[in-house]
RNA sequence: GCGCCGGUAGCUCAAUUGGCAGAGCAUUUGACUCUUAAUCAACAGGUUCCGGGUUCAAGUCCCGGCCGGCGCACCA
């Protein structure tokens, strides 16, 4: 056996799957799943469902057991709300599947499909591998139907399991002592199956009957027909998400899986799914561990139905993908937050100094850990920038340099120790994450913004000594064109005003005091600000040619 | 009502199977021709929420409280 990785939370749960696979006499591969509901964007905190059973598996594989990652998506559900952002009259597709209402962009053949991508192109890029499997097939090819009828022939039982964790009273209110005797209204009609109405596609139905000889369900719509279906030859419903979880465990086999707090907590899904699986449908309850919710910033939920709620790509359009990978290898049970503030750059420090201290032999046990399945997974190493500036540095140039990839070369050769890089591609993906940064997410005012015109209206009305200094700024500017050139002309050029050597050191109050009016002055005609980036960047990046232009524009 | 998570330096948080309580920022001091969250070095900073218990040893484990966050209770 293949030695895996130690010394985390990853490596105890992978243990218990293995012993779990072991005792279950589990032949084949070990299934790990994930479930997710493509009814809205598809945030950073479902990602954890996806990243969680991802590195157990991955554990695993590390260990040579074959494993395998399912994804179920629940794409069969209801579509139960629509978001401010589409057409009001998508409201009668309220009680569809999601995989049959149209995708109101009208990118993709439907409502799930246009969540489905991009969170697969964002799986792709974290490594993540998974199989994916569609409710909406499962159910409508027949796949479950044995199941269904199962449940339906336990209908009872089930309506008992649910009953004893209840703890709101909807039937008769007797005391929580003789749930088996309960005979309140609902416990004689329930069904655990719901089916979708054949006339009008939702799910607003009632069931009033099902004959267990015949397979034969009775049930009307609120849209006011009528309908009788026989289960064990018609596929229109599904069954109601706490027996479905279970009936997915027994017919997947599933041995491992996670859960937000919502599902785990007493009477929640799983504590139910838990005695359902055994009860009716005769399987195994997967080892399990719950996580807690991932938010960015300061939120500590986000709603996947709330246009605020922030995706995987989203995160990978500004965070490398080892460094994502990172984070979803803290302890499961804490929440944590991804940063899309300013709180970003102590992000991508840690991730830095993580790095460091791994390759450099210093880190414990757990910082190896979560270094090897950052980096890599079972079956592939990630792609990481080959040479490491950092972030804050990245962002600062990209914002005075507008981007400009011959000044970003030259900047970031200053930034680098030793060879000189050839290309900016020694620097990327994290470049790019930089320049998506400051353009997406970084307030207009904390920006520079370089003027595009000369200001016109201070530059007539400057006094003799400040054109003067501008003079022999200008005169000297490409004397020695380069950041220590450029550092000694702007501090030089006050002191020769003053009539002072240009070699001087020391601290002159009234040398500094014209040193920091100077500086002013740059900052006000270059980018309309008092102050702005350390002036030999700023003039180094934006070239001699914009600077002449805002500071000496042609007379006319 | 039940469940989970958290309470550690002024702030944000680390601390592996119990093993000398640690970083970053802020503060202070010094250096940098110095202006921006693109410097460097050093000093300082603590009753780990409270009360018990187990242990040679507790931030960590057990019991009981207090405060905060989130979730669940026949919705998926």
């Amino acid at each position: 056996m293949t030695k895996g990785v130690e010394g985390d939370w990853v490596a105890d749960v992978a243990d218990r799957v293995a012993e779990a696979a072991e005792r279950r006499q589990i032949i084949g591969p070990i299934v790990c799943a994930s479930g997710v509901s493509p009814s809205g964007p598809i945030h950073l905190g479902n990602l954890r469902e996806l990243m969680v059973p991802h590195l157990v598996a991955d554990e695993l594989r590390r260990r040579g057991l074959p494993a395998r990652h399912l994804l179920s998506w629940d794409d069969y559900d209801r579509l139960r709300k629509i978001p401010i952002e589409v057409p009001p009259d998508f409201a009668k597709h309220i009680g569809r599947p999601l995989t049959n209402v149209p995708d109101p962009t009208g990118e993709y053949e439907n409502w799930a499909e246009h969540f489905k991508v991009p969170f697969r192109v964002a799986l792709q890029r974290l490594g993540v591998e998974v199989e994916e499997v569609s409710q909406t097939d499962a159910y409508r090819s027949g796949a479950y139907r044995v199941q269904i009828l199962t449940a339906m022939q336990h209908r009872t039982a089930i309506y008992d399991i649910l009953t004893q964790f209840r703890t709101k009273n909807v039937g008769a209110d007797d005391d929580d002592q003789d749930e088996t005797e309960d005979t309140g209204p609902y416990r004689a009609t329930y069904s655990p199956y719901r089916p979708y109405c054949r006339a009008c596609g939702r799910d607003l139905t009632h069931v009033t009957a099902y004959d267990d000889a015949t397979t034969e369900l009775t049930y009307h719509c609120d849209c006011g027909y009528h309908d009788v279906l026989r289960l064990d030859a018609v596929d229109h419903g599904k069954l109601v998400w706490k027996v479905d979880w279970p009936m997915r465990w027994a017919f997947e086999d599933v041995v491992f899986e996670a859960g937000g707090v919502d599902h785990s907590s007493p009477g929640s899904s799983f504590t139910v799914g838990e005695q359902i699986v055994g009860k009716v449908f005769g399987g195994d309850s997967p080892e399990y561990i719950q996580y807690s919710f991932v938010g960015t910033d300061g939120a500590a939920k986000m709603s996947g139905s709330r246009g605020s709620a922030l995706t995987p790509s989203e995160a990978l359009g500004i965070v490398e993908p080892s460094a994502l990978r990172s984070l979803y290898c803290r302890e499961p049970r804490k929440s944590f937050t991804v940063a899309f503030d300013e709180k970003i750059c102590n992000l991508y420090e840690d991730w830095d100094r993580l790095v460091a201290r791994v390759t450099q032999g210093t880190g414990d046990r757990r910082e190896r850990a979560v270094y090897a399945r950052s980096v890599a997974t079972a079956s592939a190493p990630l792609p990481q920038t080959p040479r490491v500036v950092s972030f804050r540095s990245l962002a600062s140039v990209v914002d005075i340099t507008g981007g400009d990839p011959v000044q970003l070369l030259r900047i970031v050769g200053e930034l680098l120790d030793d060879p000189p890089p050839s290309s900016l591609d020694e620097v990327r993906p994290r470049l790019d994450c930089a320049a998506a940064w400051v353009n997406g997410y970084v307030p207009a005012d904390e920006r520079t913004q370089v003027r595009t015109e000369p200001d016109l209206a201070a530059l007539p009305s400057l006094y003799p000594r400040e054109l003067e200094a501008i003079n022999l700024l200008l005169a000297d500017l490409e004397t020695d064109w380069d950041l220590n050139g450029l550092t000694n002309l702007v501090y030089g050029v006050p002191k020769r005003q003053l009539g002072l050597p240009v070699e001087v050191k020391g601290r002159d109050p009234e040398l500094q005091a014209e040193q920091r009016a100077f500086f002013t002055l740059l900052y006000h005609l270059l980018v309309g600000r008092e102050t702005g980036p350390r002036l030999p960047t700023l003039l180094l990046s934006l070239g001699p040619d914009r600077i002449r232009s805002l500071l000496d524009p042609p007379r006319t």
